[in-house]
DNA sequence: GCCGCCTTTGCAAGCGTGTGCAAAGCTTGC
DNA sequence: GCAAGCTTTGCACACGCTTGCAAAGGCGGC
């Protein structure tokens, strides 16, 4: 068996008995083919098993039709429920995914990265905190749209989908005030993201504005071992505080999992926790963490919309969007 | 700013003063360039940003250099792990991810996948449990190369890579004998694929060889709402099982946090639990499954490889490979 | 019946690349 | 110095598709 030999749209027209370019139209919405000619090419199209070759349309369209995806910690819980809503909804724009991973520290992402670029993918979506603004340029000069998820570059052009995060460390600070806590901590990873800071500095200015004692502790990744390291840190020091916000929630289980089963410390009784993302097992029984949900399937939506208004034409030029996250209340802080 | 104006191999060529063939040839491996002409190609190319056209190049060539990855539940801890895992090595392999989203259950899958065929993936591999077997004959009859993996279907042509499933049905029961229990459980989500009922068949074998009591639930999909609701079942039963062997670790967890916080039971003292994947929340101190791991870089490297072996022009046929999952062993299990 | 208009169709010129073929240039051995 | 052999280079065609252009056909209004 020849392992390719596609049909291709000349194929299609002989058995129609009609020109290659009848065949064309009939696949290009819009195009003037009366039903008759469109009702024979279809039969023949799906009797020969023809699919249009995109590669090629692409080439003389000069627009591929490909979104590329550049996300690192794919496996991560908010992650890969981002990136499940992007997927879905750009699938059902007609668009089509191509997945680029940036975990790998080597040159594995320049390359990856250039490839979207040879593929001439008409749009980018970086989910990654990745902070090389380099990339964000050489996307921009090859002329694909650019959609920044919590991250904070100010080169003029892409579509920046932000959350409130310094009003959500302010807020927290209240509910914390609400059960009585009087000694706040918060647990952050070293990272320094612009979203993670963020928290950091709105829980900071509210805590101090009213008068509660706060303090900071920067470790590692934003995952699970990172917050039990953190836990450590804060929980082995002479005045332990009363309530921790964690900068992500993967930060909040490995610190409450530090709390209870190695200091023997009852949450939210000796100690309220929150944490940041609303992934799923926050919600799970172990835990029940109050959370700040981040609104994935409202910013994948405006993410895909924007591409979808962006190719019929109008240049909305240089666009941000900043949502709200929203408190998700559970076990993990006193009630009031 | 023109939204696309892309730089083509003519354009390098006459600022480089060579053939177009020549710059053709410098971004070909093993063509025939001398080093001097190599250089002043590549030197002109740097300079005027050009990058090659895979879509063109695709179309001569007849192969594309994109790999399409089929996946439902991506968001799902051990999909998403897997996921990680192929897109790393695909990209060090030279090769383009492109993803496809089989969640929903409109027609969108189906259009997806159709698209995948127009962009004439060389490959793929479909991760998804989904049972649709259309997929699978759709894709060789496109001549793509297929890699499924923990499916069981019959048609020649794809890789199959699957896990000893049977075998550690059978492991976990002789672990739970000889922790002392004798009323064994098997929770199972009601999916039906070929590896849970593989597990389900192992372990129910096991256990009657053994002459142990077992019984067997399935309910819903295999996430942790489920694995709550089959604690419920098999815990209000007159006489509870005092081993539970869960198909999943999503199941174990949600049945694990039942089991305690609606039940006080203790695990592992009054419950022995095990469970299948080795998530990364297995690990995690509230829970200590001890679970069997699926070797998700093994498998991502088998199906790597094979695609590039295949590249190279062996015809390696149908093939099929198995691996074994090893037991981890944490805390939900006494110690015999 | 003729003219203008609108819809439909075919022709052919591209889109940016790979590659067979032949010519040219260079090396080697005698 | 010359023939044979190898390497390098350019030409031109092919890949499968879209689309502007013009020709053809259908239709109504005068």
């Amino acid at each position: 068996m020849p392992p390719k030999d596609f049909i291709s749209a000349l194929e299609v027209a002989q058995r129609a008995g009609v020109s290659r370019s009848a065949v064309s139209r009939t696949f290009t919405p819009g195009a003037s083919v009366s039903a008759e000619t469109r009702k024979k090419v279809t039969d023949a199209a799906e009797a020969l098993g023809y699919h249009v070759n995109e590669l090629a349309r692409g080439l003389m369209r000069n627009q591929s039709g490909i979104v590329c995806l550049i996300v690192s910690d794919v496996a991560t819980p908010y992650r890969s429920a981002l990136l499940r809503e992007l997927t879905g909804k750009l699938q059902n724009a007609g668009k089509v995914a191509m997945l680029i991973n940036t975990d790998r520290s080597d040159g594995s992402v320049d390359r990856a990265l250039s490839q979207a670029i040879r593929y001439r993918a008409d749009a980018s979506i970086i989910l990654s905190g990745l902070p090389d603004a380099s990339i964000v340029r050489l996307c921009l000069k090859n002329g694909q749209r650019l959609v920044l998820i919590n991250r904070d570059d100010d080169e003029p052009g892409p579509l920046k989908i932000n959350l409130d995060d310094f009003e959500a460390g302010e807020r927290i600070v209240t509910a914390f005030a609400r059960a009585g806590c009087k000694s706040l901590a918060f647990a952050n990873s070293d990272a320094g993201t612009p979203s993670l800071m963020g928290r950091e500095r709105g829980f900071v200015a509210a805590a101090t504005r009213l008068g509660l004692e706060v303090s900071v502790e920067r470790y590692g990744w934003t995952g699970y071992e990172a917050g039990r390291v953190l836990a450590q840190r804060f929980l082995t020091r002479p005045r332990r505080p009363d309530a921790v916000f964690c900068a992500t929630d993967l930060l909040a289980c490995g610190f409450m999992d530090a709390a209870r089963h190695q200091f023997g410390i009852s949450v939210p009784d000796q100690l309220c926790i929150a944490g940041f993302d609303d992934i799923e097992q926050a919600s799970w029984l172990s835990y029940g963490l109050t959370t700040f949900a981040q609104p994935v399937a409202e910013i994948a939506a405006k993410a895909v919309r924007w591409l979808s208004i962006d190719e019929n034409g109008n240049d909305t030029g240089s666009h941000s969007a900043r949502l709200t996250a929203e408190l998700v209340w559970r076990t993990s802080i006193r009630a009031g």
